[in-house]
DNA sequence: AAAAACAATACTATTTTAGTATACTTTGGA
DNA sequence: TCCAAAGTATACTAAAATAGTATTGTTTTT
């Protein structure tokens, strides 16, 4: 029940880029620097970030990252569905050949897994960085 | 983002011991040939179940488990507490020491990430065996 | 053409997961 | 009384996932 490390990088990285506004263009190495994140491994997220469309890089000097989208247009289910693929809370419930139960993924708990599953996958796309943005404000 | 295997068996081998009803002792080898578990693995686990007041154990010729509590006492969160510990979606929310912002905890994503994790768990707490034991009937 | 920045792939150490093995204790019944 | 059936406890292990690192290559600006 735990989102990866690469996960929380990812957040970060995505609103310390939303801090700056849509356009702007930020070098890992600043992103890096700032939000305490090993560069390599940084730059390895920033490019899963890029194939999602929730980042564009530009590369050689005066390179960088910036926003591919508003801050409103990206959710965390947008940034963890980038890193981690697609959202499962029990393996059965995406892949049925692990469903050891061997009634194929219709057993009373993974239909109640698979609802509460949703409910997690719909709460965490209604959190944009925009609104992110406005409570870090309030503080 | 992952139920482990373990707690996928923890919940069926309480929704098993469910069916029959609070009192009635089951042997775990029966438990385990029914829901297709590794008989060993599955000793441990309702270990774990028994230390959290779940199920009871007898032991000696003509031992095994029953549920401690009434289905409609027992949760899908006991349940996953009693075998991976306390939810947390980000270890940082649990362990400061693991909150790699340096900020201790208190940035805008933790804060966020903290009340949907809030959810999860009020969720999961909402699901007990007994309702799991009636949407299996209306099947 | 040199240097700065990202890209791509492969590698590696650590931790977690998912069990297995071994030895022990309790209990009921022949 | 003692033995077999059941759970207990601890330790071990193989495989997978996580969290990086290393190396080499490509693009872009100056």
């Amino acid at each position: 029940m735990n989102l990866t490390q690469a996960t929380d990088y990812a957040f970060r990285a995505v609103l310390y880029l939303a801090r700056k506004g849509k356009g702007e263009v930020v070098e890992a190495q600043e992103i890096a620097g700032r939000e305490n994140i090993p560069l390599r491994f940084l730059l390895k997220i920033l490019r899963q970030l890029g194939q999602a469309g929730i980042v564009k890089s530009y590369r050689g000097v005066g390179g960088g990252f910036s926003l591919a989208k508003a801050p409103e247009e990206i959710t965390l289910l947008d940034v963890v569905e980038a890193v981690e693929g697609p959202v499962k809370i029990n393996r059965c419930l995406i892949d049925p050949q692990y469903c050891t139960s061997q009634r194929g993924g219709r057993c009373a708990i993974h239909r109640e897994l698979s609802l509460i599953q949703n409910d997690i996958i719909a709460r965490l796309g209604t959190v944009s960085f925009k609104k992110i943005l406005e409570r870090e404000q309030a503080f």
